[in-house]
DNA sequence: GGTAACTGGGTTTTT
DNA sequence: CCCAGTTACC
């Protein structure tokens, strides 16, 4: 047994502590916002433990990494279990997949050195085979990389054939169906070819090894508790995963919320969270409805926008003292709203509000584009989450592309990639250098010399420049030192290629640094794919305590997290709801549901806003917004929960002018 | 034939 | 700000 540290169950209210002492039984915890959904959880693996169930025997599936180590680390201490002992396994499906996937690569067809394709890698992917499926052209509309990845991954991710999903999702492709299917036929077959593995695969491969007759059974058997957060946001496949993890339904808990599934663009399905009862008969819901995070009249808001549509009613309620009514505040236009929120930060910092207890979040990353400079000009600093991220700048894709080719010279989007970067290589010359390397073949980077003979002579100085860089990075024992050794292959082209080349090798640099001390360079790679760095300052170590900085973060990224304030920018039709998702009832329905989540973020403040003009939607574009408050959102019920305030635009008063002429004389420059 | 430099039009959300 | 399409140079 453990010592106990402090009781896992003080300050558990009866609900939560149900949720947390249950027996073996399939579980399902419908938590509402700020119900203490984490403290459940982490109370329940606290409980295990001290039950005596093996800590490594519980596997904790969450949404980000975050999130599985911070409940970990809060389990751990409940039972105040020694750092280094036995803990439990958990992570994200695909960190963990990724996890299973490495150890049986062999099982699986694959060689050690497998590389993780991130999204963007997957579209330069289909780029590179598109030109063999009639999938190129201008005289008709051609699905672009991206989307012809998103087809595949939703293909993946729902397990429904792609006749259907384009029919449902992309109608505008139908005529592409033929093309487009023998393209993915390609862009797996060449994956396979290339070793790569991009995030869909690791779910098929986990899955797959799940479904093996032998080793299926001996996988699942590793686990008695299996615990899923939220599970509103699962996919069919993932679905599958859990579902071979623990046949029978015993030990498996589930935590979750209807009304905020946010993932259907992903292929997530919030039917999963309903459909565990009707797999399971002896299935036990839990529901948690005490808020313990925000004041009443937010909650009434929350409550009035909450969909209601599948069935999991729920109404949250407060214990906490009563505060002001969420306000809706109409301003003249976005630089107006822009002011507004700094006007806010800045007034509640002088209440005494630190800014870290504030945040600004939005709908689409660019959203805060005007808030960010208004901020900036006041010296108001802050950080922003999601949109945009570190991975995806051009510069760090370089380095993580040529960081890949040490452990996997097969790579041909790696070679492809790097080889352009050089002066005088374009798409035409790097094809025609990969041809030469002939990856698949025994010792690619042997062939090299031959493709240095074969490039333009102009460029054969540069080339013959990573190709050593490369041999000799190879070389390198240390994670660190190979980071290190990749810098130096990459410091000349990067020089070279970009204007602001200073500030872009100073991200190479701090990228580096976080890689001293790393003993796998590969794993570290594959990690830093599933699991990227959250915004620029994440890569800078653990803030210190004195930084203060608002929150900008999309209101996806700022799921499960609260601030004491929140600002809700642009919350007018065709922006928050985005016109995008207009266009069928699903889509509006999982809008409300954003809302929602955006809503439930504060604990004591919360300020909508809706411009009334947006000046800065160019040339006419203006008339896909209506400039009303979403009204899709609002019904009377909801509008009675706000404190409307109109924000009249202040007009600067200039003196009349001189009755004198004013004049601008630079002749004496030219004399 | 192939690359670089320029121009104009478009932009959801993420493991 | 990124991508595609165009044009001017090697």
């Amino acid at each position: 047994m453990f010592d106990m540290v402090g009781a896992w169950d003080e300050g558990l209210d009866d609900a939560q502590l149900s949720a947390a002492t249950h027996g073996d039984g399939p579980l399902v915890v419908v938590a509402g916002a700020g119900t203490g959904k984490t403290r459940a959880l982490t109370a329940r693996v606290a409980w295990l433990l001290e039950r005596g169930v093996a800590a490594e025997r519980i596997l904790l599936l969450t949404f980000t990494r975050r999130a599985a180590d911070d409940m970990l680390a809060r389990a751990t201490a409940l039972i105040g279990a020694e750092p280094g002992t036995r803990r439990p396994r958990g992570g994200t499906f695909h960190a963990v997949a990724h996890r299973y996937v490495a150890a049986y690569a062999a099982s699986l067809g694959l060689p050690d050195s497998f590389t993780v394709l991130d999204p963007g890698e997957a579209a330069d992917l289909m780029d590179l085979l598109r030109g063999q499926h009639a999938l190129v052209g201008t005289d008709v509309r051609m699905p672009r990389s991206a989307t012809l990845v998103e087809a595949y991954s939703r293909c993946i991710n729902t397990q429904r054939p792609l006749r259907e999903v384009l029919a449902v999702d992309y109608p505008w492709c139908e005529p592409h169906l033929e093309a487009m299917a023998d393209l993915f036929r390609a862009f797996t077959a060449r994956k396979r070819s290339a070793a790569l593995v991009d995030f869909d695969d690791l779910l098929l491969y986990w899955r797959a090894l799940l479904g093996h007759a032998e080793l299926g059974p001996e996988l699942a058997g590793l686990f008695d508790h299996v615990l899923v957060d939220e599970y509103q946001d699962v996919n069919s496949l993932q679905v599958d995963i859990v579902r071979s993890l623990r046949p029978e339904g015993r030990g498996l808990t589930v935590v979750g919320d209807d009304a905020q599934a946010i993932y259907g663009f992903r292929g997530a399905d919030a039917r999963h969270l309903h459909e565990m009862t009707e797999r399971w008969a002896d299935t036990t819901v839990v529901r948690l409805e005490h808020n313990f995070r925000s004041r009443q009249p937010v909650l009434d808001l929350a409550n009035a926008v909450r969909p209601v549509e599948n069935g999991q009613q729920l109404e949250l309620y407060s214990d906490r003292p009563p505060g002001a009514r969420p306000r809706l505040a109409r301003c003249h236009d976005t630089p107006a709203e822009a002011r507004a929120i700094a006007d806010g930060v800045l007034e509640a910092h002088a209440r005494g509000v630190a800014l870290r207890q504030q945040a600004i979040l939005v709908r689409a990353a660019h959203h805060s584009d005007l808030v960010e400079i208004e901020l900036s000009v006041r010296r108001i600093p802050f950080r922003k989450y999601g949109g945009l991220r570190f991975l995806e700048a051009a510069h760090v894709k370089d380095f993580v592309t040529a960081a890949r080719l040490l452990d996997n010279p097969h790579d041909e989007i790696a070679w492809f990639r790097l080889l352009r970067l050089h002066q005088g290589i374009g798409p035409a010359r790097a094809r025609a250098l990969v041809a030469q390397l002939r990856p698949g073949s025994d010792n690619v980077l042997a062939h090299w010399p031959d493709a240095v003979a074969a490039a333009p002579a102009a460029t054969r100085t540069a080339l013959s420049g990573t190709f050593d860089g490369l041999v000799a990075a190879r070389t390198r024992s240390t994670a660190g030192e190979r980071a290190e050794a990749v810098l130096g292959v990459l410091r000349p082209l990067v020089t070279a290629r970009y204007p602001d080349a200073a500030a872009r090798l100073e991200d190479l640099g701090r990228l580096v640094d976080s890689a001293a001390g790393i003993d796998d360079l590969r794993g570290w790679l594959a990690e830093l794919t599933l699991d990227p760095p959250r915004s620029t300052g994440d890569l800078a170590g653990p803030p210190h305590l004195d930084e203060d900085y608002v929150v900008i973060s999309t209101i996806h990224s700022a799921k499960g997290l609260e601030w004491s304030i929140v600002h809700l920018p642009h919350v007018i039709d065709g922006a928050f709801p985005s016109d995008m998702a207009l266009k069928s009832p699903a889509g509006l329905a999982e809008e409300r549901r954003l809302f929602y989540v955006g809503v439930t973020r504060a604990r004591d403040e919360l300020t909508l806003y809706a411009p009334l003009r947006m000046p800065h939607h160019r040339h006419g574009r203006d008339d896909r917004h209506s400039f009303a408050p979403a009204s899709r959102f609002f019904d009377a019920a909801a509008m009675a929960t706000l404190e409307i305030e109109e924000l009249t635009p202040v007009r600067e008063r200039v003196p009349a002018g001189p009755a004198t002429p004013v004049e601008v004389d630079l002749a004496p420059l030219w004399r």
